[in-house]
DNA sequence: TTAAAAATCCCCCGAAAGCGTGATGTATTC
DNA sequence: GAATACATCACGCTTTCGGGGGATTTTTAA
């Protein structure tokens, strides 16, 4: 059986090195390359066409979240995890958002990373053990709709207590243009009033 | 002047010892007693009618938390500063809903003690550094609203998207009481709809 | 036992939210 | 050049919310 070819990505070498070292003694992995920074990760993605990438979320000028998203917008098939030093919710949630398929903590063991890649490679959502959360929250985050830039702004007005005439005039668009974006976010939370979606959308660290 | 008396609460020995030790240090104060549970605590509350009581959250049978708000019903003049070993938010915010005045990582430093007291006693709200809060966030605990048990319930439904009438028919109440404790609600939390309400009261800990 | 606090109930009314359904312009990508 | 996703706008209709009152009954604490 071929080998799961994977792109390290981390703009610091000691973090490369070690995660190089963690995957070479995992028998069905191989190391196709590593990136500093989140270009250079691109170039290597096209040329390498790796089964999955894993990167870190702080890197300079493009973020990891970034990457991501890009990375999951020219190759939908090519997995990604996420790596950060902190377990940050609301780092998780907006990686999730970019369309990651998992998250692991730095200090993650090599059976930890021996364990979540063949998870994410089968379709499964894989968070660190570290991250402390049960199945349920795991699953909210896996059921987490994605939402646009704009309903995303809608949505911290809603929260701010801000009504849809008061947003229609801030953002100087039409009452039935923000009544629509309402609507959608509405229907992407599978909620019917806003008090829900404000829980949700706070849970889910859009806010 | 007169040193502030002080009484320690908390069920380890140890604890007990190291923050006797460091108190004792400190010139303007002098501890009264310690006591091993709430109960005791309760007592020697009564007995000492000491200025501050430091009393760790997580004791057994009746939590610190409890013990805080039963302390500031009897004795509303007396100060409180609550001690955990976890920084958690929800933690802190609950001791704040209790009525507490103040609160303390286990791990911090004489120093941070030293400077904790005046302040709590001077009535002022004191939270360890490491809760790592800026002065909005501490603000906003300061100025969070008490809100009574039915007013919590019912805030959790609103969360939930239960609309008025729902939440009157589960708990076998009339619509009109429902629409009153919401009322109540947004008043408290000085808000005019229920999406910022959710919002505030969840970045508060109360959902 | 008595006063205060919490919980309960009631009504009116206008504004906002929520639901359905459909349509257009415009980037961006394939 | 076609398809797709996003943002924009429209309208009618029903329900719920939010603001303004006021009132009574438990519970709880002093």
């Amino acid at each position: 059986m071929e080998k799961i070819r994977i792109l390290v990505v981390d703009d610091h070498p000691m973090v490369i090195e070690g995660m190089k070292a963690i995957l070479q003694q995992i028998s069905f992995v191989e190391v196709a390359g590593t990136a500093g920074n989140s270009f250079q990760a691109l170039e290597l993605a096209e040329t390498l066409q790796p089964h999955l990438i894993i990167t870190d979320i702080n890197l300079p000028e493009v973020s990891g979240i970034e990457l991501t998203a890009r990375i999951k917008k020219n190759y939908p098939a090519m997995k990604v995890i996420g790596m950060s030093t902190f377990n940050d919710r609301s780092y998780i949630s907006q990686m999730i958002q970019s369309g990651a398929d998992g998250f692991l903590v730095k200090s993650a063991s090599r059976e930890e990373i021996e364990q979540a890649i063949p998870m994410v490679l089968d379709g499964q959502l894989y968070l660190s053990v570290d991250v402390g959360m049960n199945r349920t929250e795991k699953k909210n985050l896996q059921h987490q709709p994605v939402i646009t830039r704009r309903e995303k702004e809608i949505l911290a007005l809603i929260a701010d207590g801000l009504t849809n005439p008061q947003i229609a005039e801030k953002l100087f668009i039409s009452l039935n243009t923000v009544d629509t974006h309402r609507k959608n976010l509405l229907a992407k939370f599978e909620t019917n009033n806003s008090a829900a979606l404000i829980k949700l959308a706070t849970r889910a660290g859009l806010i």
